[in-house]
DNA sequence: ACCAATTAAATTGCGTGCAATTTAATTGTA
DNA sequence: TACAATTAAATTGCACGCAATTTAATTGGT
């Protein structure tokens, strides 16, 4: 090839890309034992810190739109882990909140990222460096 | 919340999910014009250095199965961009190659990671640290 | 108070990802 | 040489992601 710019191991964003979901495939047999999907673990994640939210809330903490959202959250509601309420202030919100057996699965939860940590063989250092550089890209993503 | 492992901020695959795709969405407007999705890109991205490939090796280098990549591919043939062949040697394998149209692609997506560098202020530094940190990341999984 | 502009969700449509299964070809072994 | 085991793609089915549009509610300016 005339130039290696175009080589693939010389892209930023494919190891990002494949990393991802390389990584998910680790979490998938975890969550398979609370039926959740990973982006599903991450709305839980969430919903544990803040119960209580906004649609719109939800989707600027997890960078995702309500196309993506409506269709999950209302999956979840059927397995019966979350309530969606219309806001009574201002009825365009939908308020979104734990339900008890949503809120138990947190217990479970809390083996997932030590389990996962367990098989992830990142030394401390390398483990800080990248989520230093992370929490950096998406300082500029939402800047910008 | 009792423990802090479950918090959002503490994961470290939420990070690497949300910057690949806010990663992906800048390079939207640059694939746009090629008619590309990322995938398609990265296809091409591994076409341009190695032209005829079994789908196989091709969902090695980019960690896809035939259930993502055969459709994939019938689209890209579709448009005229490769051509799908069943190898003569062992009709179980399908051999993927470019077509003069995708082999000229190649001149307009030169400018592709430029434009996209250009945007994406991470000092150099921080590039080669995410980079190997990468890299790392993939070969422990490939390994395992 | 009117009404255009804005805003929050929902909807539509399409392209991935991927587990699981199926189909067809090849290989290894008795 | 049969034929079970293996292998490569294709297929099926489901859950995202996201652009674009629509619907319904609220806000802001006159």
């Amino acid at each position: 090839m005339a130039n290696d710019i175009l080589k693939l191991d010389n892209q930023i964003c494919f190891p990002l890309y494949a990393a991802t979901r390389e990584m998910t495939k680790r979490y998938r047999p975890l969550l398979d034992e609370l039926n959740l999907t990973y982006p599903q673990y991450l709305v839980l994640l969430v919903l544990w810190e803040t119960d209580r939210i906004s649609v719109k809330a939800l989707g600027e903490r997890l960078f995702l739109d309500s196309g993506t959202l409506t269709p999950m959250l209302k999956r979840m509601e059927a397995r019966g882990l979350l309530k969606r309420t219309r806001s009574k202030q201002d009825e365009r919100v939908v308020e979104v909140a734990l339900t008890e057996q949503g809120k138990q699965a947190e217990t479970k939860a809390t083996q997932i990222p030590l389990k996962f940590l367990q098989q992830t063989q990142l030394d401390e250092e390398d483990f800080i460096q990248l989520k230093r550089i992370l929490a950096k890209m998406l300082d500029q993503i939402e800047e910008s």
